[in-house]
DNA sequence: TGTACATCAGTGAACGCGCGTTCACTGATGTAC
DNA sequence: TGTACATCAGTGAACGCGCGTTCACTGATGTAC
């Protein structure tokens, strides 16, 4: 390796990266059980061999990935869940929330796409361990949420366990959405997705809004 | 081979159906993309070269499970879907509609829940022909859903993109609820997984039955 | 009913290939003096 | 600043293994007469 001008542990991280990086896009394919140390090795350069200075094992690789997609999905609900400001009803304040969370999923969906996906298909499709991360970083994930949507106005009298099962909507929708906004093809195809998915939201935070947890 | 007392064509069969019912359940662990014939071959004990008698290639017995796994959808979806009869209340009504669909999802993801994981997973996961086949059924049993939904008294005003809007949102929960229902472990769980399942489909009917499709 | 022939599901050897992992190595970068 | 040594990211050969697919085959089932 020549790279003049750079130290070896710089070098090193910028592997590592690449290594995680090209493993991610090259996951797209057949799901992270289809990828193979070798496929990775060739796409950015290095021989075979090289992989192991960085990682253990490929299921390592598997759960750094895991890692790193979900600090990518909690840069989307940091952004999502800022509180609205006062408003003038329930539908205007359903309208509001709809509105920032799908603007916030639409960014994110373009910057980090291929790690939302990665949590939505190996949740389901992943080795064991990987597949079992994912779940566990998800049932944190949507913990976290119920705590968040808790503050809300409008979930004042609300039971634990129905600020569970909404997060538990809320995030799976908000998976579904980022993989169908991740095959959008066009600027219109993203407006058209986005715009469902804002609908989706309208009707649900319009039953939340109208839900009475003690029935 | 020797199972005396029994057809050619009809031990053809036979053979056939352990094909793809080892390949379902093979699949399950990193998904088709991860499956190889010689897995499938060594699972119901013939030799890999038999598997050419029955496809042409394992895209082939993919498609093939594909067509299975859809029809164990549309059979829930047909058991999901009977109208029910005249209620008192909007809520007694959404009530009634999520009872139903629940008890659907929860006796077909008993029966089907192989097939009815495999379109969950191969949807994100699957080889390139059986992903884009996975999709384009989804859409088409969506189309479906929306015709149905249709017809239920509370959407008479709605606009054709409002009722696939909601049937899109449908389709996806009761993916994400037979996922979740599989991995129950005990009656408790299936019971836990139902209910959160009945709620959210609460919530949604609450907001569909305010919805204002002029809005 | 018996015989001669056709069909064809399943066999087994063989192929070239990509796989994960081991090992001793090289040579540029980093450090101690 | 210069030299001698240590570190260690990346190399390349080699291993045994499972992969999909080909091919000529076997022998039980099916059919024509």
């Amino acid at each position: 390796m020549s790279s003049a001008g750079v130290s070896r542990t710089e070098q090193k991280e910028r592997t590592r990266r690449a290594i995680l990086d090209a493993a991610l896009t090259l996951a797209e394919d057949g799901g992270l059980a289809a990828l193979s140390l070798r496929q990775v090795a060739k796409e950015i350069g290095i021989v075979p061999t090289a992989f192991y200075r960085h990682f253990a094992s490929i299921d390592e690789l598997g759960l750094s990935l895991v890692t790193e997609a979900f600090d990518a999905l909690r840069a989307l609900l940091r952004d999502a869940r800022a509180i609205p400001e006062q408003t003038d009803s329930e539908w205007d304040l359903a309208v509001s929330i709809a509105d920032k969370s799908v603007d916030a999923v639409v960014a994110h969906a373009r910057q980090s796409d291929r790690q939302l996906r990665f949590i939505a298909r190996e949740r389901l499709a992943g080795p064991t361990a990987v597949r079992e991360a994912v779940r566990h970083q998800l049932e944190l994930v949507e913990r976290e949420l119920a705590t968040d949507i808790a503050h809300a106005p409008f979930t004042r009298a609300w039971s634990a366990s129905d600020l569970a099962v909404l997060s538990n909507l809320l995030v799976n929708a908000m998976l579904t959405h980022v993989e169908e906004l991740s095959r959008a093809t066009s600027a219109s195809d993203t407006r058209r997705i986005a715009d469902t998915a804002r609908r989706q939201l309208h009707i649900v935070l319009v039953g939340a809004l109208r839900w009475d947890s003690s029935k």
